[in-house]
DNA sequence: GATTCAAACTAACAATCGTTAGTTTTGTTT
DNA sequence: AAACAAAACTAACGATTGTTAGTTTGAATC
């Protein structure tokens, strides 16, 4: 096993304190002292500070990319296909809320590889994405508003569910991913 | 005038910096080749590094703050109300994109009293949006969903626009909130 | 009891951080 | 031309950064 679970418990706390601060500003010795230990000793577990971001951010992105690509194969019409995606998001938050700060606000600070195989997963999920909203459009299905709009409004609370999660704890995952998809797709007015 | 509008060319440029790679992964050093000079130079038109953060927070933050209560206290009715916001964050928005990166990412990074300022104005925006929400549900002119998501749900959106506009040049400010208040209050399906 | 090994430790490194002090340059006003 | 102020400069400071090297600890295995 040699020390996994260890590696694992440090990628979470930097997980937390990422989210709270920002990548740049959690030193190595933060980062030691919430695990109870001094900063040389994280160097057993882990390789460098950038590994332990990677490692979060790319973990994530490649389960948006593998969940986005099932719906996308999927043999279902475009609203149904808008849903899924919302509760892939649901999911992904719910599992993983700790690490979508990094995601979201640290990604810039991925190094050469890892920063543009981070990028053109982004740019494929928001592609796919807009491309289910432009056939939903054309059949009908999605009303002819703004495609960049509708995309980018939706993606971008999907993005932030992280940031409003943890202050509502008594929701059950069901009612929330029902009520997003209200709020998200049929409007409040 | 006493170099006053050196300083703010000075904050104008941290702006960009800060919404590029976060406050605290620009140093001084890169703000003062961004201006051409070097980084004690700075020093003779601003006080701090956090002087120069709290400058771009504090005065946006004002901005909501102040265009909310204009809001909150007129006469008209709750939909009015959230296209008003929707108005107001699509207005500064386009009159001061590059500092709203700092606004949403690095408010943490406030020193003591501007923090307690800042999460005061923000937590009274939030209150007061909740507040026209509630409001509306009763009268029956908004949606029974959950409130809280409805909430969450639109102003994420409005708080992230200065993520996506600027890829979006070609779009005129008013079809820009006529297509956010289509998407917003009235859905996509 | 000796050996092994993961996981902690101490000590230190070179680089970089925000910032200060004191000086020189530049351009305008007398 | 002299005087002044604005705005740049050089040089350096103490603190902190990520990281490395070498050592000690403690528990499991032989």
């Amino acid at each position: 096993m040699k020390s996994e679970s260890r590696k694992q418990e440090i990628i979470n706390a930097a997980s937390i304190l990422f989210t709270e601060k920002g990548y740049s500003a959690v030193t190595m010795r933060d980062l030691a002292k919430t695990m109870g230990i001094k900063a040389a000793s994280l160097y057993n577990h882990i390789q460098s500070k950038q590994e332990i971001l990677s490692t979060i951010i790319i973990n994530l992105a490649e389960e948006f990319t593998t969940g986005m690509n099932q719906i996308v194969s999927s043999d279902i019409g475009s609203v149904q296909k808008l849903e899924n995606i919302i509760s892939l998001h649901v999911d992904v938050t719910l599992r993983n809320a700790d690490g979508l700060g990094s995601l979201n606000s640290d990604w810039m600070h991925l190094e050469e590889e890892n920063l543009i195989y981070f990028e053109k997963m982004r740019h494929d999920y928001e592609e796919n994405f807009r491309n289910i909203v432009k056939k939903g459009v054309q059949k009908g299905d999605i009303k002819p508003f703004n495609i960049e709009i509708m995309v980018f409004s939706t993606l971008s609370t999907l993005r932030t569910l992280y940031l409003w999660y943890p202050n509502q704890k008594n929701i059950d995952s069901d009612i929330l991913k029902r009520d997003m998809i209200s709020v998200l797709l049929k409007g409040v007015v």
